[in-house]
DNA sequence: GTGAAAGCGCTAACAT
DNA sequence: ATGTTAGCGCTTTCAC
């Protein structure tokens, strides 16, 4: 931390004022050509870097975003909110801001710990990921902080966010369904407190009028408590039970999806053939299931880029109109639709996404000949097993 | 951003001058308890919170710690380096530090990028966690700054690191295997480039020889070239080619571990009765196998925790002996070892209707998505449920 | 376009 | 035990 070069050192050497390289460094416009080549030729030789808490205590600004997480989300095996992480991270660098990572628990208790970076005025801005307690919405925004939601609204409180597209989704789900030939499509969902799901099933039943598709009520079932295995296990029993049945569920997420395959297997009836399943969410699970699930995915790093790329707007032009990104989606085709099948040949429509092949390397197990032929969109991936050496 | 109290507030507030608040904020012996309180008083009622750039450019010390992680690692599925993460912010806390996490491409090449906070002076000590190329370490130990490893080391660079009990944890599982009655146990292994790795294999084997156990060659493959599925997949089949067959094997890491059971399987043969595999890790995936996996586990957040004390040494005490941290291990007994499943002979139940599903917690995003990773344990013999209600 | 000077909010000698 | 006084390394008016 010691005898490194200042910016004193540079003008010294160059031969010109304090100030003139610090205009240099923050890139301002009214220092000529030759002056800054200079000061930067200088800079190059000495290797001199700003230092951090000097400029951020002379500019008033920390240089750092605060990323905001609960636990929960964090540690969870599927790694969403990490590639989020991620893509904030890397978009950071590129405007030389640091992020600062913390967790939460899901609501503010006054005994609870507040993340100091805010306390402290360590943060020029603050993005939180996932869904959180509204507590913890109303506590930072108190600071007056350019804030952007991801993954995650809360429409009484017009805030900036990115989302995922949930709505062109599930649009995207009904017509490949329908192209496939299905009009009798179901829905299983839960939790419609979630805005996600609350979109996905909204657009379901606009997208299905919108085609002319008629909608059962038997076979729409979105009254289950919460969105995991279980919940779309029951829902999918529920709806074997109607009378006539659908030839096709859409699933408000991939767990949901997951409970729907078990629920049909163990009556016995197969995927795709008799029952076409179509999830959302494309985690990693979804590559484990027989069938491996058709389902929608979103580039996660890019949810965390526009997110930070949106913060830095705020902060640095001062420009606070909320904003809701989309993050678009695609579709990412596999066995269980039952588009392509075996037995018929069929082709994949041209529509799908190119890219979604590019998920297929989540793709678990090696081949030891147990699986058939990648019914899958895009090239064929690479194979990738859980930690070996960490 | 604005009109926040300062130290001089508080000074002219509580009729003191900056350095006794100053001192206070320091908490420093030499001032009086009438002082102290009377200046906290003020702090309280004011609101004030000392500010962090001011503070670093002062003090000389950014108050960050950089924590640098490759990039495959930090978005693995397995949350095993996100824990480690987690637990050294939360330990952080403590100390008032931040935690800069960063993430790097496995090896420093010229046009990578490197760790800002290096460069400007922002962090005052590194931390880096699991397998990285020599190269960086060797790039960042030029920085003269306090550095710890966690979960990987190099002997020939003397640095102080925190990993887990490798040797310890291969003793457990000989000694369990051993009490189970067992005496004729393999080895699988790979990569012994990997130091934990080569601990394993070496503990193994000391400890074969110190309980009388004798060692077969046949029973003991350790050159694969990577410690994944399909490498325990391909040590056991050359195991099971051996006319004398073992009767327990011992696997390097988990992964292997499920390899191994996937090919006994092929091979028509029963885990835990006629073959016991005992892996190493407790990754998440060991609870999905038929049977579950018998494991060690470390707690990975003790060794986030180990490290940031480690580092905080260092800074504050200007204490550069090397340590090595063992974290401590455990023996988490499930079905595919055969101890537990013998003594009480009962069958093990694996079926969704009954369990609610081994991947019940998958949900992401949104839903409660609790995962609770309770890991009860011991060679006590607890038995250990995989997370779900019901 | 460039320089001089005044801080930003705090810590750390050094006095008292 | 408390106060005085310099800075820390940078940005930012405001002159010129």
């Amino acid at each position: 931390m010691n005898g490194r070069p200042t910016i004193k050192d540079v003008a010294r050497k160059a031969g010109l004022s304090l100030s003139t390289v610090s205009l240099v460094l923050n890139k301002r416009e009214n220092v000529s050509d030759e002056t800054r080549r200079k000061v930067l030729d200088v800079i190059n030789e000495l290797g001199y870097y700003p230092q951090r808490s000097a400029r951020g205590l002379a500019s008033k600004l920390s240089g750092n975003i605060g990323f905001v997480l609960t636990d929960d989300h964090f540690t969870q095996a599927e790694p969403f909110y990490t590639k989020i992480f991620l893509g904030t991270e890397l978009e950071a660098r590129k405007y030389n801001y640091y992020v600062l990572l913390t967790t939460v628990a899901r609501t503010v208790k006054e005994t609870d710990e507040i993340p100091r970076f805010l306390l402290e005025q360590n943060v020029d801005g603050v993005i939180i990921a996932g869904r959180i307690g509204l507590s913890w919405i109303e506590y930072i925004r108190r600071f007056k902080l350019p804030l952007v939601l991801i993954d995650y609204d809360v429409a009484r409180h017009n805030l900036s966010s990115v989302v995922m597209d949930n709505r062109g989704g599930a649009q995207l789900v009904v017509d490949h369904l329908h192209k496939g030939g299905h009009t009798k499509i179901g829905f299983v969902g839960g939790d419609l407190d979630h805005p996600s799901i609350a979109e996905r099933y909204l657009s379901f039943r606009e997208t299905m009028q919108a085609r002319g598709l008629s909608l059962n009520g038997a076979w729409v079932q979105v009254d289950e408590a919460d969105t995991r295995i279980r919940d779309g296990y029951e829902a999918m029993k529920k709806i074997l039970n109607s009378a006539d049945r659908p030839t096709a569920i859409f699933a408000a997420n991939d767990a949901m999806a997951i409970g729907c395959i078990r629920c049909l297997k163990e009556s016995g009836l197969r995927v795709p053939y008799d029952m076409a399943v179509v999830g959302f969410d494309n985690i990693e699970a979804g590559l484990y299931v027989e069938p491996r699930l058709t389902t929608i995915n979103v580039h996660r790093e890019e949810m965390g880029e526009l997110a930070l790329r949106r913060i830095m707007e705020m902060i640095n032009h001062q420009n606070n109109v909320v904003t809701k990104t989309l993050a678009p989606v695609e579709l990412v085709v596999r066995e269980s639709c039952g588009i392509k099948t075996q037995e018929h040949g069929h082709q994949i429509p041209h529509t799908f996404s190119k890219q979604g092949g590019n998920h297929e390397d989540l793709a678990h197990g090696f081949g030891t000949g147990s699986r058939s032929a990648d019914v899958s969109v895009g090239s064929g991936g690479t194979e990738h097993e859980p930690a070996s050496e960490r």
